[in-house]
DNA sequence: ACCAACTGGTATAATTTTGGTCCAATTTAT
DNA sequence: ATAAATTGGACCAAAATTATACCAGTTGGT
């Protein structure tokens, strides 16, 4: 007599629970799985049964295995913030940023105080004496395109930025961070930023945006230089 | 019923508790967290376990770590989305279309594939005869704006767009629309639509966004043409 | 200006846990 | 009865965990 809807038996049915397990998100991305051993006793199965079931399911690429590691999620639900850092290189994040930040620029100098614009100031101080340190500069430098889309007064920009902040501090090439900032570069970036802030104390829309544009333009080109 | 869920053990495990308690707002922006000596005593762990997962909780970019400060969070909920919607007015989302979408423009014209044109045309038609419903037209324009978007085969902006959109069709004002979008209006940004549509289609940069400027600014104009 | 008490960062070695592999006995399915 | 799958055990090597001790910035009080 058949039984349709009976949890199967042996390594197909550990295998099935253990995917459904992990595709209705018991186990989220990344997650490790408990051991073999462990596995085994769960489950009322040998070893060598979870073996085949993770087997398959290495197979069915919901799950990697490394070796005196353990066992991996790599079956991803929906992670839309992640994936968006995932799929967006380099260049295109420049070319979001050159859409935006120019008019950043010219909204701070439209909108802001000059209470902002001290507050902007004291955040570019910070990114003094970083040349030998690509990592302070990198947050310095973050904390000031910040505090500049801050400045602009306007709150969908801000959480626009902040997106793109995060994007740039994912990790997917913060690696190169050494290569690509080095002392000369952080120097060269710290006088665009000190030219800029001149230009916004000043009032100047164009010069302003000339000297953004110009500054993603070189970063641009340096992040290039390095393939 | 039978569940193979189980706390998964070692670092992965500290991970996720962590990482539970940041999402679940246990731990808020900025906040710090224990030392690592205290959450190696609370978690039952050596201190190296707790080190490993934090440098994931770092990669992740849910934690900062400071020499000789402490453990930072940088998560920050995603109850902002409702927020952001209601504190952005016309005006502000107007002034960040002006941003963006010349950009997209530009690059839809560099990037698009004629295949993505024809896609794009055809979304256009879809607002054809819309003159007296303002809220089809209203979906029809969304759309058209969006598939733009898709075309410049930037992520990010896709990404951005999306949230324009949807802050774009948050009631806050739709109300207005029946003022706002009045047959003679939308006829006029119909025309515009198709006036960007040639010049997308002859690559010509600087007057498609040309159109889409004028396109906005007249748009900024009909909305504070109510007040 | 200094100090003491935090903090995270690093290094080391012993220990435990993990997946990888092999094998023979047993159960199950055909 | 035969073939396949499962079982349970032993052993290996990779990686994680543990338990220390010590280094180096930060903070707050004196």
């Amino acid at each position: 007599m058949e039984q349709p809807l009976q949890v199967s038996t042996g390594s197909a049915g550990v295998f099935n629970r253990i995917r459904e397990s992990i595709i209705s998100g018991q186990y989220g991305y990344n997650e490790r799985l408990p051991s073999e051993r462990d596995l085994a006793v769960r489950f009322k199965a040998a070893r060598g049964t979870i073996r085949t079931a993770l087997e398959q399911l290495e197979q069915a690429n919901l799950v990697r295995r490394k070796f005196g590691c353990g066992t991996f999620v790599t079956y991803r639900g929906d992670t839309e913030r992640e994936d968006i850092a995932e799929e967006t290189s380099p260049l295109e994040l420049i070319e979001t940023r050159m859409a935006i930040e120019p008019h950043i620029v010219r909204l701070v100098i439209l909108n802001a105080s000059n209470r902002d614009l001290n507050r902007l100031e004291e955040v570019l101080k910070l990114a003094e004496g970083t040349e030998n340190d690509p990592n302070a500069f990198s947050m310095a430098d973050e904390a000031f395109h910040m505090t500049l889309a801050s400045c602009s007064q306007n709150p969908l920009l801000q959480w626009i930025y902040r997106l793109i902040n995060d994007i740039r501090s994912h990790n997917q090439w913060s690696a190169r961070k050494d290569n690509v900032l080095t002392p000369d570069r952080i120097r060269f970036y710290n006088e665009d930023h000190w030219r800029l802030m001149v230009a916004i104390r000043r009032r100047d829309q164009n010069h302003a945006a000339d000297i953004i544009i110009s500054h993603l333009k070189q970063a641009h080109r340096d992040l290039l230089g390095q393939e």
